[in-house]
RNA sequence: GCGCCCAUGGCUCAGCUGGAUAGAGCGCCAGACUACGAAUCUGGAUGUCGCAAGUUCGAAUCUUGCUGGGCGCACCA
């Protein structure tokens, strides 16, 4: 429908240039929002004010020769008006309104899929949290955040690729090796002074006493290079089953696991500093190599190669993105957590040195999680083994309450978690006031088919008779669905998604309470039943967006 | 010290990429089930959009400077 406006505009401004009403100019976006108040019509457009400074004369008075040239073959529009300083409003015919439902009932799932992606090929990823402990609830949110994108995008016509990249090299999981290794010699009686940066989680526990029954002492004696090396791959393995089983239930899947570790192994990364340092990206001080990083505006240069002759995160990453791109992405996005927001600067200058643009690199931050029980604070550090796993969340608020509450907020913004409020089944949670608007939807059809009306075929229902004006807001809403997921995609901001439910679900019930579906008048109740199918399918099809359950009973 | 992000009713947050009278939820007050599900609805009170300038027809939104908070500033990831 806004296109549809758009497109009329432009055409009318065409038609003034061909007339020399105006200087021919530039066209500037043309802006076409709902009002707040619907007094201001049903669209309204700031073209003519956009268009006064350029064309050097009265935004009104453009209005009215946009109008005048304005050419609506269809008559979808039924009045206009210019009002204050040069809005153009727009009264869009009723019966275009009731064809809503119906397009909604065509489209079926499919409504709001968007061609805007036109098959171009995306890359999305995230957790990719280092196989060194389960993931914990600030693992959660960019999960929630990645996953709900990959499928907006994928709605919006994109070809979308998940992936999880393993940080299964480096310090880190040397750390786990040592930690398990640690608790493996515990176990078999000796007493070892554990590290101070080592993993303290009971799983580091379980891991080593598995490793004793499997294989027995026998690691006592070995190299301990060796043995550490081994203790963090087979650590590192079973933590990603872990990772990966409790992903699955929380409803969040990968195309790909990108393994570090086997991108040095295929020689990926020293090969790509090779070829930078011919290009003169890299240099040497005699001891390091340096990526001169501040060439593309970051503060200093980077270390890719430490002293040691070992490779930084930082040189890995490079060759990953590389990688990514060589894959064929059109666009890639990474999602961090908002604390890694002073990387971006590096990882961009590596991505322009590879010869792509800055913006083929969409970085989302996500800000931390601050876990709350009942108000109170809870404590968090994975190193000493306190934290409150993804798992422990899901077992204790369930699947559609966790991931609902992670995408009510902006995800740059900080977001207080309560689990308590979040495992409430009543009006603090939010989830279940969308939700309660599904199932209650189908009670009502459920209802009519016990007495006997059956879901009337829609195509054949007139849906003259809806004239109430709640009516028309929802219909007005159901219109907005496609354009709202647009913004969402284009934007990258899932929460749009989550606000836009709450308002439908928010019609939807003022409309119940007030009105009745069913009623004496049989082409009435046809239309209603038409009408809160129609809500039902947006309210399951946005739902499924977010991964979240759309109940027939709750 | 330098850089990035944030600042909107008592609380938690939206605000559609600069639009018309700044909106929800929670909490508070008063109401609605002999009705398709009250996990719902209806009505009411609450604002110097942190402060001060600037840009223009128009600013919560863009610029600059302050104030206050978060996070970064590794040869960690």
């Amino acid at each position: 429908m806004k296109q549809r406006l758009i497109q009329f505009i432009q055409g009318a401004v065409n038609a003034c240039v061909e007339k020399n009403l105006f200087e021919p100019v530039e066209l500037p976006r043309i802006e076409v929002e709902v009002p707040a108040n619907p007094e201001h019509g049903d669209y309204a457009s700031n073209a003519a004010m956009m268009l006064a400074s350029l064309a050097r004369q009265n935004p009104r008075k453009i209005a009215q020769m946009i109008l005048e040239n304005l050419s609506d073959p269809e008559g979808i529009i039924t009045s206009t008006q210019i009002a204050g300083p040069g809005f153009i409003n727009f009264f869009i015919s009723d019966t275009l309104w009731r064809q809503v439902p119906k397009n909604v009932l065509d489209a079926g799932d499919q409504y709001g899929c968007l061609s805007t992606g036109a098959g171009k090929k995306v890359q999305v990823e995230f957790v990719s949290a280092n196989p060194t402990g389960p993931l914990h609830i600030g693992h959660a949110r960019g999960a929630v955040v990645g996953d709900v994108l990959a499928n907006l995008l994928q709605r919006s016509g994109y070809a979308v690729s998940r992936e999880y990249y393993i940080n299964d090299a480096g310090n880190q999981m040397n750390n786990l090796g040592i930690s398990v290794l640690h608790r493996y010699r515990e176990c078999l009686g000796e007493k070892t002074a554990f590290p101070e940066t080592g993993y303290r989680g009971d799983y580091i526990r379980q891991i080593s006493a598995d490793i004793v029954k499997k294989e027995g002492p026998r690691y006592l004696t070995a190299d301990e290079g060796q043995t550490v090396s081994y203790f963090n791959a087979i650590a590192g393995a079973a933590i990603l089953e872990e990772i990966k089983q409790d992903l699955k239930d929380f409803g969040v899947t990968f195309d790909h696991y990108f393994s570090e570790k086997q991108l040095y192994e295929s020689d990926g990364v020293t090969g790509l500093l090779a070829d930078l340092q011919k290009k003169g990206f890299i240099y040497s001080d005699g001891e390091t190599l340096w990526f001169k990083t501040t060439d593309f505006g970051d503060e200093k240069d980077r270390v890719v190669i430490r002293k040691n002759g070992e490779p930084t995160y930082f040189a890995a990453d490079i060759a990953y993105h590389k990688n990514k791109f060589s894959r064929g992405f059109d666009l890639l996005i990474d999602i961090w957590g908002a604390d890694h927001h002073g990387y971006m600067p590096r990882l961009w200058a590596a991505i322009e040195a590879l010869g792509h643009k800055r913006d083929d690199l969409k970085i989302i931050l996500v800000q931390l999680v601050n876990l709350l029980r009942a108000g109170e604070p809870v404590a968090m550090s994975t190193r000493s083994g306190e934290f409150v796993t993804l798992r422990e969340v899901l077992d204790e608020v369930g699947r559609d309450a966790a991931r609902y509450n992670f995408l009510m907020r902006r995800s740059d913004s900080h977001l207080d978690f309560d689990l308590e409020v979040a495992k409430k089944q009543s009006n603090e949670n939010p989830v279940y006031y969308v939700q309660y608007a599904h199932a209650r939807i189908c009670s009502i059809i459920r209802m009519a088919a016990e007495r006997g009306i059956a879901m009337p075929e829609y195509r054949d229902v007139d849906t003259d008779p809806l004239s109430l004006p709640e009516e028309k807001a929802l219909m007005k809403m159901m219109a907005r669905y496609p354009e709202m997921l647009d913004g969402a995609a284009q934007s990258l901001e899932v929460h749009r998604i989550t606000f836009y439910l709450n308002d439908l679900a928010a019609l939807l019930h003022s409309y119940y309470n007030k009105n009745k579906v069913m009623t004496d008048n049989a082409g009435l109740t046809s239309a209603r039943l038409v009408l809160v199918e129609a809500v039902r399918v947006i309210l399951a099809n946005a739902l499924g967006i977010l991964g979240v359950a759309a109940p027939e009973k709750m």
